[in-house]
DNA sequence: CGTTTTTGACCAGCGC
DNA sequence: GCGCTGGTCAAAAACG
């Protein structure tokens, strides 16, 4: 399946007002300008999506049960059951954080898609669903059969469903990003070989001393695919407050993005939509614990897009359980694939966008 | 002033 | 040991 054409699609319904399809237009959004000097876009994603990577042959030979919902065609393998892990840090991105604990444990359910070693990205890199689903012979054991760093790093593995590759978009050769609860500072990017897409390294700035890091690269034969691999854990449970205005609209503020507003602002419906939908991203995935197929909408707050995000200015003047009140009310009357669990917002911006979205008039 | 992004340089791990 | 590659550092520039 087409996922280009699956985005357009989602993003011409959204534009309609269906609520569904306003998230999932999330996917199709731009998340954020990147900064100025740039490379040059990559190639075309088709052409990307041909290249045989040197990974192929690792992923060939890796066992799994986990699937990887690709905002299109789903890919099913097996990943050791060692790997699924739900971590904190993981959840507090996804929003865990903050919630009362109930919905914590709800969402915890809903996020057990965490994947370590690489396992979701590589169903995101591949380019041929049937060379893995079914899954192939067991092979022998590689001795470095897991993304793990030269450090031996344990890393957890997140595709997310990427907004389309902008040619003209800044940051990273054009990568935008969704951002998660974090706070999160680029430190540095380079091409990756056998990838047209440049890999983004960023590291925790909510708390000085933290280890978090987190790499983000588009998937190489699926550019609608971010991998996101985070690595080492958060010391501390949420990010703090900060000064994110300094620096962070470097980000935001372009004249390209401020013209792209600009535009945007001629349709009202538009603007509501896309100031929500540019904060948020999507994700079809499956648990691959009980490894039901559980197609779960996971609405993720992105502050700010890339790496400066204001993770200080979370749920500001809002308290989450009253939006997710509202969210749930939302979903649950007009979404029942969704659940209120996994719909949050991050910051006042968001929120408004969304509880406009509520009670705004606006046909969900 | 504090923060961020960008980018070239540097360092370390791995394979040959 | 050497080269390749990935990951990190740090200076410069920019922003509010």
């Amino acid at each position: 399946m087409d996922m280009e054409e699956q985005a357009n699609a989602a993003a011409t319904a959204a534009r309609e007002g269906d609520l569904a399809d306003v998230v999932a237009r999330a996917n199709s959004m731009p998340y954020s300008a990147g900064a100025r000097r740039q490379a040059p876009p990559p190639p075309p994603p088709s052409a990307a999506a041909r290249v045989m990577i040197p990974y192929e042959e690792e992923r060939q030979r890796r066992p799994a049960n986990v699937a990887c919902g690709g905002g299109g065609g789903q890919v099913t393998f097996e990943a050791p059951p060692s790997t699924v892990v739900v971590d904190p840090y993981l959840l507090a991105a996804a929003g865990g954080y903050g919630l009362p604990q109930q919905q914590q444990h709800q969402h915890q359910q809903l996020l057990a898609f965490q994947i370590s070693e690489h396992a979701c990205c590589a169903a995101a890199d591949s380019d041929d669903p049937m060379r893995i689903s079914p899954p192939p012979p067991p092979p022998p054991p590689a001795p470095h059969h897991q993304m793990i760093t030269r450090k031996n790093d344990v890393r957890k593995v997140v595709c997310i469903p990427a907004p389309p590759v902008m040619s003209n978009r800044a940051g990273g050769g054009g990568e935008v990003i969704p951002s998660d609860l974090w706070a999160w500072r680029k430190y540095g990017q380079k091409p990756i070989k056998g990838s047209p897409y440049p890999r983004g390294y960023y590291r925790c700035s909510s708390s000085k001393g933290c280890l978090a890091r987190k790499q983000v690269e588009r998937s190489r034969s699926d550019p609608n695919m971010l991998v996101i691999t985070y690595t080492a854990e958060h010391n501390h449970p949420w990010p703090m407050q900060r000064n994110v205005l300094a620096g962070y609209a470097r980000a935001h503020t372009h004249a390209a993005a401020k013209k792209q507003q600009k535009i945007s602002s001629s349709s009202s419906a538009d603007n509501a939509a896309s100031s929500s939908s540019s904060n948020s991203f999507h994700v079809e995935q499956i648990n691959p614990i009980c490894g039901d197929q559980l197609p779960v909408s996971c609405k993720m707050p992105d502050s700010t897009a890339t790496a400066g995000d204001g993770g200080g200015l979370l749920f500001e003047g809002i308290q989450p359980d009253e939006v997710f009140a509202e969210l749930e009310e939302l979903e649950t009357d007009n979404n029942p694939m969704m659940t209120s669990a996994n719909v949050y917002g991050s910051r006042g911006q968001q929120l408004d966008a969304v509880i406009s979205m509520r009670f705004g008039g606006m046909k969900l």
